[in-house]
DNA sequence: CCGAACGGGGAACTGAGTGCCATCTTGATC
DNA sequence: GATCAAGATGGCACTCAGTTCCCCGTTCGG
């Protein structure tokens, strides 16, 4: 019924366009009663994101499992992730849906709301984690508005290329980039080893051809730490 | 007329609730007709943000002026802070209307349309700013988003005070935590010196208890090359 | 005095969303 | 197999936002 529904529903938006699409005219096609469509749909807008609901349930399960051993910032991505596996999961409708909510100035007040409380399930988790620290739900807010930016950028950058590109390895490269920035998670202490407690500095040496990442290893190597 | 219209607009809205309260409702107490109200305003989410248009408008027109001579990133924190500029214009009218997009989902779904303008104004700006950078996109959108979180994280505490608190310096705060993040100064760069362009080592000398992403970034300019 | 331009008002229409009730299916119970 | 309860569905009428079309009064130039 919901499925028939979204299928009927993005025929006439794909073939007509979605404000000439009228409730009635989906409803019509897929042979079911107008009343109906409001029981699965609280509103015309949510038949064009019909898994968000579902996906926005399994993050806030994933962000509430207990699981806080990691960084926070990497689990917020880790939850970022799930969103694009959704998306990865039916790649043509995600195309078709992108085509459509880049065109139609409602749907994409919708999809805000939408991305707005994923934005907000991160940002009160990393509140939790942060809870004490100074200045830590001003942090949460920011690092989750950040994930958030890297994600839609490295999935827009997927669909845009129709689902060709890997859409994993767009979002995991925009996720990292803003893990970088924000990695340095300050309580992972210098932790001095037993006998250089009074060196205040560490000198690393690289070849400079070495690739960026072999350089940062490196230096976590000598400063005893990681970025994570 | 236009004020005629907000100011019934809001008696009305504070006393009975906005989904209670009708255009028609608004245009008897206002004294005009129905038509006139839908010709000011585009729709009954206007009548709430009735300045914001005016404010995007002296953001881009800020943004735009040609002087791109300072940091991109406190470029777009003086554009953020003319929004502030406008909700400290009228304090308690800025309180009310806090009141009101807080507890009507409808007000915050369309305030998060406004938001996302001003969002889309700032990282259009730094990706012209960051053009020809590798992942110059990716990072404009970040930072926007970055600049954003941080400007509502500090303009929401000062509406929650009532006005009571300092706007600007909640915001100035909130502001200059992000521009620490992202590059604030840029390190001193031990720039290879003439002569040494065949040299295949760098050394790198940083403090023990700098935070990780401080230390990359100074073998970043050491090496002369960004991870981006 | 006339008429064109214009800002405002009103009537009627479309379409989204809701409330109420009738109907139909399903499945458990006797 | 009959019956009843519960849930799913359809139909109808209603409210309200937003639009279209047209009318009216004012104003200003000829």
């Amino acid at each position: 019924m919901r499925d028939s529904l979204v299928a009927a529903a993005f025929r006439l938006f794909l073939e007509r366009g979605y404000e000439q699409t009228t409730v009635d005219d989906i409803v019509a096609l897929a042979g079911v009663g107008r009343r109906s469509f409001f029981r699965y749909f609280p509103s015309k807008e949510d038949v064009v994101f019909p898994d968000h609901e579902r996906c926005l349930a399994e993050m806030t399960a994933f962000l509430g499992d207990g699981d806080d051993a990691a960084d926070p910032v990497a689990r917020v991505c880790d939850a970022a992730r799930l969103v694009l596996g959704m998306y990865a999961e039916n790649p043509t409708f995600s195309v078709q849906r992108y085509r459509l909510t880049r065109q139609v100035p409602g749907l994409r007040a919708y999809e805000l709301s939408v991305v707005w409380r994923y934005e907000r399930a991160l940002a009160e988790y990393l509140r939790g984690r942060f809870a004490g620290r100074p200045d830590g739900t001003l942090r949460a807010d920011v690092v989750a508005a950040a994930v958030v930016a890297a994600h839609n950028n490295g999935l827009r950058s997927w669909l845009r290329s129709d689902g060709q590109e890997d859409a994993g390895a767009a979002v995991d490269h925009a996720l990292a980039h803003v893990r970088l920035v924000f990695a340095p998670d300050p309580p992972a202490a210098p932790a001095p080893a037993a006998g250089d407690t009074e060196e205040d500095v560490v000198v690393v040496v690289s070849r400079r051809g070495a690739p960026m990442w072999r350089v940062v290893q490196e230096i976590e190597t000598a400063l005893g730490r990681t970025s994570d």
